[in-house]
RNA sequence: GCGCCAGUAGCUCAGCUGGAUAGAGCAACUGCCUUCUAAGCAGUAGGUCGCGGGUUCGAGUCCCUCCUGGCGUACCA
């Protein structure tokens, strides 16, 4: 289906055309002054220079050709030239009505819909998740369905961090706590036991201990270096104990993104990409982009339309090593080979934007991606606290994940056993349901560029533009569906009655739109504030017609078939979002 | 120094290609539950859109100066 807008804007347009002034004037846009129309054209104002009229002589030509149109209830010129406009209720009611019966209510495929490499996640091996590593994942879980929604083939990637100096340093700090095992050996030629020698608590309480004495202890720091330069040259020892770290790590996260609802196609990490590097590195050289600069191998990816200075992008530092920008394009090499994407999205903190930038010169320089390929990079802004400074605990420290939600669930428990309207058995799971969706709505609510203040206070309150209130809309209108006990068809939706009616159906017909928005800019804000409008709307709505008690029941029919086009439209939102709906809270 | 981003109500944020009276939520205050879940609805109050110029019939929105904050700026990721 068209987007209603564009179905205004085609009526204008021709109105602007048969009154003899260019088409494209006829533009539609949502209303500023919704007490006085709830669609607007500001077409006659841009006009008047172009044609040396007054505004509003075009806006009442215009408004003379329109005619009499089935689209519109009203249709006004006004000082000093706008053309306001309403819907005429039938029209709106036949909308709605084709929309609850087509697929995704009628939101289209993008026409140039592909294969998309979607980058999120990121976390670090061998370290728990903290608060730091939630926007990444539900910002990429939810624009990974809003890319499917639109037809899109995507394969969301963790591209896990496993392969840095991280794994040196736990390695080295294991090897003074239990020197008596055998990875350390060198002339150690038997079979490595299957079982690993930590548990993922022991893992994520070796790694800060480690982190924190390299910084004092300069021995120790040279052995975590050695230890990780072991580990890349293949030593068996270093790669047996590296494995036992992956998998026991692996295992952990896997349960901690699946307990939040997101999940990833493929597992890669950085070692994975380590096997292309040679050839990367090869196909970089052959094509003379190389530079040896201060004992580093570079590419210098300074053009002349930059207005500020770009760093040349290292491949290989003086002292032979590759870093994060050879794991990045070595693993574009590994995606061209097995996906051949039309689209990149990498989904990291903000502070990384210059790095793509050189990462993405040099890749299509050097041709590693074709000319067409687009590469993007969506920076999210940082996570403060109410300080505005990045988010700590109480503590001072880096707040966990599972502390995180943990907390959140208990405040909803304790809020849904207030209401009574949950059984014990049910309990767990709509607590569970309720807190995803304050935790993730607060966060995708926000614009996913800029910073933003996390209140664990303010996103457990659930009152006002929340996720919870989100979810209570829909289950109050699945509590009257329950109720109402009839077969509800899209079909017996009958024109508006009342203002509240009108308003929801003027909201429900601007989903494709929003959506669309949303896609476009890879923004579930989008999302957020269009389910906010109709969640408002229907609540308007249940509080002023009482659907289960209206006696005539064609009219009744009609409100069930509005109410539940409402929640099909929220939930369908919502999951874009990543989250659902309870049938009690 | 240079570059990027931000500055809108007490707080947290919207504001779609420039348009009519700058919108929400929280916090404050006032109403509405014998009637579909009050996690709701209605209402009151609160703003020199960082400062100053400019373009325009019209600027929160576009251009320039300045102020403030955050981040980045070759061998971390």
């Amino acid at each position: 289906m068209k987007f209603l807008i564009d179905l205004i804007s085609e009526q204008l347009a021709g109105a602007f055309e048969k009154a003899g002034f260019d088409a494209a004037y006829g533009k539609a846009t949502l209303s500023n002054r919704p007490d006085l129309c709830e669609y607007q054209c500001n077409g006659a104002l841009a006009a008047a220079k172009q044609y040396h009229k007054a505004p509003i002589q075009i806006a009442n030509a215009v408004l003379d050709a329109l005619g009499e149109n089935e689209m519109f209830s009203s249709a006004e010129a006004v000082m000093p030239g706008f053309l306001n406009l309403k819907l005429s209720e039938d029209y709106l009611a036949s909308y709605l009505r084709e929309m609850a019966q087509t697929p995704h209510y009628g939101a289209q495929n993008d026409p140039a819909a592909c294969t998309i490499v979607l980058d999120y996640g990121g976390p670090n091996v061998a370290k728990p998740l903290h608060v730091g590593h939630l926007r990444s994942a539900i910002i990429g879980e939810s624009l990974k369905r809003i890319y499917r929604f639109f037809g899109n083939h995507v394969i969301g990637d963790i591209h896990l961090g496993d392969w840095g100096l991280q794994m040196g340093l736990i390695m080295a700090q294991l090897q003074d706590e239990k020197p008596e095992l055998p990875y350390f050996d060198p002339g150690f030629t038997g079979e490595y036991p299957a079982e690993a020698p930590f548990t993922i608590s022991e893992l994520e309480r070796i790694y800060p201990t480690a982190s924190a004495r390299s910084k004092e202890d300069e021995a120790f720091a040279a052995r975590a270096h050695e230890e990780t330069f072991r580990l890349q040259h293949g030593e068996r020892g270093e790669r047996a104990l590296w494995q036992h770290i992956l998998r026991v790590s692996v295992e952990d996260l896997k349960r901690n993104y699946d307990n939040l609802g997101v999940s990833f196609d493929v597992w890669l990490g950085e070692s994975d990409a380590q096997k292309y590097i040679p050839q990367m590195l090869e196909t970089v050289k052959s094509k003379g982009l190389c530079v040896e600069s201060e004992g580093a191998l570079v590419v210098p990816v300074q053009e002349e339309t930059d207005a500020k200075e770009v760093p040349p992008c290292i491949l290989v530092k003086s002292d032979g090593a590759t870093l994060y920008a050879t794991t990045d394009l070595a693993t574009i090499v590994q995606r061209e080979q097995d996906y051949h994407p039309q689209k990149y999205m990498y989904l990291t903190d903000k502070r990384q934007n210059l790095h793509f930038e050189q990462v993405f010169r040099v890749a299509k320089k050097a041709g590693l991606v074709g000319a067409d390929t687009q590469l993007g990079h969506i920076g999210f802004g940082t996570m403060n606290g109410k300080d505005g400074k990045p988010f700590k605990t109480r503590a001072g420290g880096v707040m966990r994940l599972e502390t995180l939600i943990a907390d959140v669930t208990d405040y909803v428990t304790s809020k849904i056993k207030e209401n009574q309207t949950v059984s014990d058995e049910e309990l767990p799971q709509t607590a569970k349901c309720i807190a995803m969706a304050a935790l993730k709505y607060g966060d995708l609510s926000n614009m996913p560029t800029k910073d933003y203040v996390f209140d664990l206070d303010r996103f457990s309150s659930f009152e006002g533009n929340t996720g919870p209130y989100i979810l209570y809309t829909i289950v109050r209108i699945k509590s009257i569906l329950a109720k109402y006990g009839k077969p509800v068809s899209g079909a017996q939706l009958l024109p508006a009655e009342s203002a509240e009616q009108k308003q929801l159906m003027l909201v429900l017909s601007r989903m494709a739109d929003a959506l669309w928005t949303a896609y476009r800019d890879s923004a579930p804000n989008a999302v957020c504030a269009y389910i906010y409008e109709l969640a408002t709307a229907a609540n308007k709505f249940y509080h002023d017609v009482k659907i289960l008690t209206e006696p005539d029941a064609a009219k009744q029919a009609s409100y069930a078939a509005l109410i539940d086009l409402t929640r099909g439209v929220l939930e369908t939102c919502i999951d874009l979002l990543g989250f659902s709906a309870p049938e009690r809270m």
